[in-house]
DNA sequence: GCAAATTATATAAGTAACTTAAATTTGTAG
DNA sequence: CTACAAATTTAAGTTACTTATATAATTTGC
C-alpha cells in the first residue's frame, strides 16, 4: 500500500474537515432555537464539549480547561457564553472559595442532551457507513493523531 | 460494540484534535526558517494545503479556493502570505487576464517539499502505529465525516 | 496569626483564519 | 459599444483562541 499517498490525502483532508466541523450549520442552530434557547445562539464544537463534560456532573472551570485542552481563559469564555444562553450556572465551591463550579441550570440537562444529540447525528450518519472494525480504527487514528500533535508541543 | 460511546468519544476528541492541528509547532517553524524562509514565518495547515496543491502544477486562485473548500478571499489571503515569504508567485493567465495563476517561485519547489515533509512527519508518526487496514479505515472515516458535514451545509 | 507565595478564575488586549459584501479589472455577447 | 458576467481583491466584521495581567481565596512558614 502506498503510505505516502495516504499521508498526502490526509494532509489535504484534515484542514478541510476542520473548517467544516468548526462551522455550525444554520439548520442545527435553528433546531436548537425551536427547542428553547435563544434564536441567535451559536453553539460551537467547544460548547458541545463543555455540555458533554457536564453530563458527568459539575466541573470547575479549570477541570473544563484541562479536559478540552484549552487555556483557562478560553474555558471561562465558553462558560460565559453558555451562561448567557441560560444553559449553565456558576457557583462557588463551598469547600474552596477560589473554585467556580459549573453545572447545568435546572431543567437544562434535557435541552443539552438534545443539542448534543443533534451534533451527534452528523457523526452517526458518517459512522453508520463504517463496520465496527473500521469505526474502532477511525477512533484509534484520531487518538494517535492527537497524541502525536500533542507530544510535538512538549 | 457500543456505538454511542464511540460517538461521544469522537465528539470530545475532534475539537481538541482540531485545535492541536491548527497550532503550528514552534519547532516546525524553526526548522523551516533554517531552510531558507524568513524566521517569523507561520505556516498554517491552509498554507500547507496550498503548497501540496501546487505540486500538481500552477493553480488559479479560484481553483485553490475550490480545492480547499474556502471562499475566494480566503484563498487570496493564503496566497498573499506565501508570496510575502517568497514561496509563490502570481502571474496573469495569458489566455484570460482575469485569472491569476499561482506557482512556486523558481527554486522554491524543493523548499516546499521539505516544509510539506516536515508536516507529514507528524502524521507519519501517528500512522506508523496503524496497520494498513486501520490506516485505510481512518482515511475512509475522515472522508465520510467531511462528506457528512459538507452535505449538512447544502 | 500574619506576611508571602500559590492557586483558581477573570479581564484585557492581541492574533489568525475565516466569513460576507462591495469594488475592480477583464472578458463576452447582443 | 454597452451591459452583463466572471475572477480576484479589498474592506469590514466575527470567532475562537492566545498571553499577560489583575483579583480574590487559600496555604505555608515562621
Amino acid at each position: 500500500m502506498d503510505r505516502d499517498q495516504l499521508l498526502d490525502e490526509t494532509l489535504m483532508l484534515l484542514p478541510t474537515l476542520m473548517r467544516l466541523v468548526e462551522r455550525p450549520s444554520p439548520v442545527e442552530i435553528g433546531k436548537i432555537a425551536r427547542r428553547g434557547i435563544p434564536e441567535d445562539a451559536q453553539v460551537s464544537p467547544g460548547h458541545i464539549q463543555v455540555l458533554i463534560a457536564l453530563t458527568g456532573g459539575p466541573r470547575s472551570v479549570g477541570q473544563l480547561a484541562e479536559e478540552l485542552e484549552v487555556s483557562p481563559p478560553a474555558a471561562t469564555q465558553l462558560v460565559d457564553k453558555l451562561a448567557e444562553h441560560g444553559m449553565v450556572d456558576r457557583h462557588h465551591d463551598p469547600s474552596d472559595g477560589r473554585v467556580v463550579l459549573v453545572d447545568y441550570v435546572d431543567g437544562m440537562h434535557e435541552v443539552a442532551r438534545r443539542i448534543i444529540e443533534d451534533r451527534r447525528h452528523h457523526l452517526h450518519d458518517a459512522m453508520s457507513k463504517m463496520s465496527d472494525k473500521e469505526a474502532l480504527a477511525f477512533i484509534k487514528g484520531l487518538k494517535l493523531l492527537a497524541e502525536s500533535f500533542s507530544a510535538a508541543e512538549e
